[in-house]
DNA sequence: TGAGGTGATTGAATCGTTTTAAGAATGGGA
DNA sequence: TCCCATTCTTAAAACGATTCAATCACCTCA
């Protein structure tokens, strides 16, 4: 590992003495600020210094790494040696450089304290890193000028792809991006105008199941607790959870609205139940969420005052962890977030790799969850 | 935007030839695969053209964008309309292998789904921001592998520098990092060696506060809820636990395993508290983390049998947001995470400024919040 | 022996930006 | 009128990996 002799030309040389430096920084394991060439920089170990160890060309060097199948094994052991011994990491940036894209997809999730963000991010994740490629995580917090910062940020990066849950109007930055080069594919949430593929869940259909369920309990009088309207993913609940009263006349919805999708809401929500004559009171709820579900939970369970499910049968929506350990476990309506993440990749790459594809909307169907609230 | 007449050599010629076509594909909106000269790639606007086409050199084009007081006013304006009319975005790629070094620190931690870490998160990405960086967020799910590959990815993207949680032993990786010009900060656990710098809680102070609370309120039976003990951050507070009792002769301390810091385990070992004979029950409870302790709430709660805080008192660790919406709000102790994450990329930002600055570690106190599980 | 073929290896060109020393233009003073 | 000083701008050389046409070495068969 010191000096080399059969280094023959002048750059080679100098490459040489400045692994000779970076050696002794090593061993000594000082401060740069102690020696004289202190540039605040180390010298890094390029293909070039891999190769003049290895007796061989850059050119060779590189298909060791990328095409072994073109080198004879003899060489591919005496180059793999070389970068075992020089500890050679190759150059992303430069790699990019020259391929033209990186080799990373970016995310953007609108809330990383959602559990279902994180699942989302989760199934992406697995799904891309077999296909070699790494997710970069962004997350907009549900404000405009974050989500425009990341889709400036993988815009520079000229990213593989871009798979993103939208907050404000994004397609003509990723049309944009397109025009790049950049394929986009919305996840949660389907696209605005047709031309981008999307991947989401059915929120009316899931809507329908529970109330389906709660009907098919024997339950007749239903109240929706959710809000604000302002999110999507409330009016189609709501929407679904009405499809299913429609077909039954003898049955009421009722909707009490929520200023967020909190315990704390779900709680007064179930605290303004408990005031009311029982004859008054529904013998079911749909919550928009488990947040909600559990605070509507922890009203009427709180000193015994009403029985779950007995007086009232109690159904929430996402299946967080948190839902089956609750007081009493939870029924839920679940989503298959690691699926979304991961078949998000999966168009991505195909429109990458071929950009003529038609855009497609890949639509989940939720499942019900039945515990013990709305058991018997 | 068409051709343009004063291109002066060919290869701007050829350059404002690629901008016609991409011009071409834009307006058509057709697919690649209709085009003779498709090639799944789109030609991008680079320096280059813009300088052709602002009628300047490619310094100046640099200049203007990272040196605009060397730039007459004039020309910055020109170069900036041709910068907006081409649309041009720079290449990233190109910038790193320029400069050596990438503009983002890369940060690992432990596990995606704690709420402490997405708030670490935050508060790194926030004054990551503040200095022009990006963070890239990497869940190593607490696998070895997965912790080691993103280890691999920012040494390959020649990150500007690195913040992890750690699980497995991860020094040597991180000295080679070092060797490489890649400053790394430990986050949430001190470092083995002392020659990293680290940004963490004081989980035994923790631990001493929250049962210096309990007996203040008078309680003198207490027990510590939590495990397994092969995690340092259970051991710490039961350490600190310990010796808060120590100075209190008629107090005792008694442990209670679990599994993992989960709301199942904890429930479980509340529904062992609860077939305990009255007079041999604890009266107060110091939960190893929140879930633990709304656990060990909702088996105490169950159906009115004990009463929280009057028959035991509750405190738990973390003080997550579920916290505050437990049935009985939970008492707790409150570690400064955005504070730590933000502290932690101050930390590295002047270690990447300066590689010869003594490693520092900073240990944050812990505060003690109490709500109603412990109150009077 | 030589032509032809096969497979491994080479090395220069390339990606797009930043940096630098050198060059051009302008203005002021002698 | 000439010369120097001060701005601005230019052109070329990096950065490091990949690619591809050209070359080389070796073998086979006529």
């Amino acid at each position: 590992m010191a000096t080399r002799g059969d280094a023959s030309s002048q750059k080679m040389n100098r490459s040489s003495n400045e692994l000779w430096r970076r050696k002794l920084w090593h061993d000594a394991d000082r401060r740069v600020g102690d020696h004289p060439w202190a540039t605040g920089q180390w010298m890094s170990v390029s293909v070039k210094d891999v190769a003049a160890r290895a007796g061989v060309s850059v050119g060779t060097v590189s298909n060791v790494m990328n095409w072994p199948d073109k080198v004879t094994s003899a060489t591919v052991q005496r180059v793999q040696q070389a970068i075992d011994e020089l500890g050679f990491v190759r150059n992303d940036a430069a790699r990019q450089l020259r391929a033209g894209r990186s080799h990373a997809i970016g995310l953007v999730i609108l809330d990383i304290g959602n559990p279902f963000f994180t699942d989302l991010a989760r199934g992406a994740e697995d799904r891309a890193s077999k296909a070699g490629l790494s997710i970069i995580l962004g997350n907009s917090d549900e404000r405009a000028e974050r989500e425009s910062s990341y889709l400036d940020l993988f815009e520079e990066q000229r990213m593989h792809g871009v798979l993103i849950s939208p907050f404000g109007d994004v397609t003509a930055r990723l049309r944009r991006l397109r025009e790049r080069g950049i394929p986009a594919v919305l996840v949660d949430r389907t696209s605005v105008d047709a031309s981008f593929s999307s991947v989401s869940v059915d929120d009316v259909a899931g809507g329908l199941l529970a109330v389906d369920h709660l009907i098919g309990l024997g339950r007749r009088r239903i109240a929706f607790v959710g809000g604000p309207r302002e999110i999507r993913q409330v009016t189609d609940r709501l929407e679904g959870a009405r499809s299913a009263v429609l077909a039954h006349p003898e049955v009421t919805l009722e909707v009490i609205e929520t200023r967020a999708l909190s315990v704390i809401e779900g709680r007064a929500a179930g605290n303004a139940l408990l005031l009311r004559p029982p004859d008054d009171r529904p013998d079911a709820v749909f919550a928009a969420n488990d947040l909600i579900a559990m605070g509507v939970l922890q009203a009427l369970n709180m000193g015994g005052a009403l029985h779950v499910p007995r007086d009232i049968a109690l159904i929430g929506y996402d299946d967080i962890d948190f839902a089956s350990a609750a007081v009493v476990p939870l029924s839920s309506i679940r989503q298959p977030s690691a699926m979304i993440g991961a078949t998000a990749v999966e168009i991505l790459l195909e429109e990458a790799a071929d950009a003529s594809l038609q855009p497609r909307r890949i639509v989940f169907q939720p499942e019900l969850v039945v515990r013990e609230s709305t058991g018997r």
